[in-house]
RNA sequence: CGGGAUGUAGCGCAGUCCGGUAGCGCAUCUGGUUUGGGACCAGAGGGUCCCAGGUUCGAAUCCUGGUAUCCCGACCA
């Protein structure tokens, strides 16, 4: 393995590519589009995967798993959807394989053709809502609040690892409610949720916003999001939640009896988050030296690198560490105490330099005799020599602590300088060429508007905000009236 | 599905124009010296040169066909 990483200034989706198989995360798979998730990397995606499904069931859902296969038919049953998902499904067509008669190896038994094809899931509404329709009777069967963490698969034409892949990992939730107030409500909520986890664990900024028609989810009213800013100024939508309002409950006959006692069409909704989010995390916060892990999704908050020449340097420096090491993990620190002989200190520090461990522990003779310890923490790269006493491990727990707010800080600070008000179309191209972002611009409201700039400069809509002040103003394009600012940029 | 490129050791590549014993770096293994920022020396192992066919005394190299992957476009979380 050669040694540096690409510049991300030189070539950001090259050092993106680099970073993210040499900090062992992932690797292609022989199935084009397809990626083996790697032990360091889906334990990344385990913190995430814990944290979110804690607060899933704060807020009162609960995990239940639905099957991989769909029924063709099921899917063409809400319009919109079918026609969202159509061009990217992957189909089951036979059950059985068989050894070739002319000798051409292994080949599908033509014999074993199914009745009804097959869909692999791109996404569960359907079967779940055809299950729905059973779960449902009364107005007491409700709220109902599922979550699933499951794989899909979208059979994409250009694929990157974790970005877009054909096949992946997420949760989707669906719920289904007795009011359009309460699902909207929900889908809020759980924009919230999302909203909160990517700031206070993912250290990522991001704004909150409604898509426009053209990027909406096919089969819902309304779809929610939470976009994120990227460091070479793309955009990239980390999670979704869809108000569906009754579209799916017609499609699959889903009624409940009201307290009046009428029979009514359930609200629902549906939200997910993928291991794009993986994606988010890498490209918002890592540098040229490799990974940069916000000590809360980070699998080791610690790594400890000890120092010595002699076996006996190694035993008097074991014994330190030990304690060490069971104090930081009493008080909640993953450690990980790394004294293999096969490899030297240099090679250690560069490793977990390249994987992003937040906070380094070196300890060897010198350290021994004075009584301290080498700190670097990977963010800021800094070094420090402290005493090893009994404030070290609450030293360390601030130091865990700053980080993340330090990494949050960086984003926050780097998106508001990448936040531009444009009012005029020739500047906003300009501003997309030059500097990339966000750029906030008055827009018409029409999807033919949205469609022109998407063709003449590859931004979208990337969603009109929720906290966006109301500001009168014209379309950049047609001059027509605007009520408030969206948000365009250019996105993964 | 259009345009471009590439398939040679686990990884990254040279060799192909101009046919003649398959090479380099990293990784791996052995021995020794090393260990506070990717150590050094000595030695060793590892190849259907993408596949099939053709030309030739002889093909990684030339010809024909296939195939796979990557990049750039049209679609998407």
């Amino acid at each position: 393995m050669s040694k540096g990483l690409p510049k991300r200034s030189e070539d950001y989706s090259l050092w993106y590519n680099e970073l993210v198989k040499r900090a062992d995360l992932a690797e292609n798979s022989p199935v084009r589009g397809c990626m083996v998730i790697k032990p360091y990397g889906y334990a990344i995606w385990e913190k995430m995967q814990q944290e979110l499904d804690r607060m899933f069931k704060e807020t009162g859902h609960s995990n239940a798993y639905f099957p991989l296969f769909i029924p063709k038919s099921y899917l063409s049953k809400e319009a919109a959807h079918v026609e969202g998902f159509a061009k990217e499904c992957a189909v089951v067509t036979h059950y059985r394989l068989k050894n070739d008669e002319n000798g051409g190896g292994i080949i599908v038994d033509p014999e074993a053709k199914l009745e009804e094809e097959l869909i692999v899931r791109p996404t569960s509404e359907t079967v779940i809502w055809s299950t729905y329709k059973n779960w449902i009777q009364s107005y007491r069967d409700l709220p109902l609040l599922i979550n699933q963490w499951a794989n899909v698969v979208r059979w994409e034409m250009r694929t990157r690892l974790f970005l877009r892949t054909a096949e992946f990992l997420w949760q989707e939730g669906h719920t289904a409610h007795a009011s359009k107030t309460e699902a909207v409500e929900e889908t809020v909520r759980m924009l919230d949720v999302y909203a909160e986890f990517a700031e206070t664990f993912m250290a990522l900024p991001v704004i909150k916003g409604v898509k426009t028609e053209n990027e909406r989810f096919a089969g819902a009213e309304d779809t929610y999001c939470i976009e994120a800013l990227m460091q070479d100024g793309k955009a990239l939508q980390a999670g979704t939640s869809h108000f569906l309002g009754q579209n799916f409950a017609k499609a699959f006959d889903v009624k409940f009896q009201s307290k009046e006692g009428g029979l009514e069409y359930v609200w629902g909704t549906s939200w997910g988050v993928s291991t794009r989010l993986m994606g988010a995390l890498i490209m918002a916060h890592s540098d040229d030296n490799g990974l940069v892990l916000p000590p809360n999704l980070a699998p080791n908050k610690v790594v400890v690198v000890p120092i010595y020449r002699s076996d006996e340097e190694k035993e008097q420096i074991n014994e330190v560490t030990k304690e060490m090491i069971s104090k930081l993990r009493k008080a909640g620190i993953s450690v990980k105490y790394d004294d293999r002989d096969t490899h030297k200190p240099g090679w250690k520090f560069a490793e977990y330099e390249l994987k992003g461990v937040p906070v380094r522990i070196a300890i060897g003779p010198k350290d021994l005799e004075n009584g301290t310890v080498e700190v670097a923490r990977r963010d800021t790269l800094e070094k420090s020599v402290i005493p090893l006493n009994e404030e070290f491990t609450t030293t360390i727990s601030q130091l865990l602590e700053d980080m993340q707010a330090n990494i949050y800080k960086k984003a926050h600070d780097f998106r508001a300088g990448m936040i531009t008000k444009v009012e005029s179309y020739e500047e906003f191209k300009s501003v997309l060429d030059k500097k990339g972002g966000f750029v906030l611009a008055h827009w018409d409201g029409t999807p033919e508007t949205e469609e022109k700039v998407k063709d003449e400069t590859k931004a979208t809509i990337r969603c009109i905000p929720l906290d966006g002040e109301e500001e009168a103003g014209k379309c950049m394009v047609t001059g027509k009236p605007s009520k408030q600012r969206v948000i365009f940029a250019r996105a993964y």
